[in-house]
DNA sequence: GAAAAGTATTTTACTACTCAAATAAATTTC
DNA sequence: GAAATTTATTTGAGTAGTAAAATACTTTTC
């Protein structure tokens, strides 16, 4: 077997452990009958200006395609985490805006997320942690 | 919105980054007609003792179901990526080998996962990624 | 300002997964 | 050593995703 890059073998390492800790974060969540890709959706939402994106935002947010979102949004519409919203200067965009159910169904998640993350890595290593996050933020990650 | 702790950020920043880049990966690989999981599979084997894994292994390594493993196995095998292989001393465990031609394909994804990996990060701060890939093998990767 | 190109979303048809139940063998318990 | 429990795999039924085509607008080009 040759030898493979650090660049390779840090996405190989990437998707392992992402596939691990998502099953315990989706684990945690379940409670709130929320999966994963919800409780994402809400926290983009939550993070945009105004709580509202556009689907296309949404999507390379969560990463998920376009067609996902769509598919995704009308029941969470239904059980109230989100609304519709027009845009006025471009009738092809749909805004999806976080609703007050999605708001308290997203705070109730947060801390089941944060319980999932205590267990995620020794607090006195904290550090190396903040520094793996930049490298991600570089990477396309946009939670400060 | 509250404050978010640093570990919450991170799987955050993690599962963005990891859905941006295996699209990347994917789209490399698809010329081989293989998805990134069939690359992973092929990519595990071929470090595993004897390069055979039960399904169970596999399926933690890959970050899939037992019952998806199964499910893929049996085209891979089809198509002469894999063989299967009974264990003697136990009955119940099935060992899937990487097959002659799987090696072949293997060889040849890795090329072209090698320049997607490439752009991943620019070279001269691969230090940070050498870093980071350390944080992720503690987490569960085990590419070394 | 009509035609062409581009963009945002939805629909359609399909695939890849999941979880839970079923099966089959191994191990533990008593 | 028979019964109960555990472990590895497969099957079945349902869900969640994809890519590509369709739709409905908007912007660019000439």
């Amino acid at each position: 077997m040759e030898n493979i890059s650090e660049s390779l073998k840090f996405f190989l390492n990437l998707t392992m452990t992402q596939a691990l800790i998502a099953r315990r974060f989706d684990a945690r969540l379940s409670i709130h009958s929320l999966s994963l890709n919800d409780f994402m959706i809400l926290f983009h939402l939550s993070k945009a200006p105004d709580e509202k994106l556009r689907r296309i935002d949404l999507a390379e947010k969560v990463g998920l395609s376009a067609s996902a979102i769509t598919k995704k949004i009308t029941p969470l519409e239904k059980i109230g985490m989100v609304t519709k919203e027009a845009n006025a200067r471009d009738a092809r965009v749909s805004f999806v805006k976080l609703a007050e159910g999605g708001n308290r169904v997203l705070h109730e998640a947060l801390q089941s997320a944060e319980m999932a993350a205590k267990e995620l890595y020794p607090k006195e290593k904290e550090e190396k942690l903040v520094q793996s996050n930049q490298v991600l933020i570089e990477l396309g990650g946009s939670v400060q």
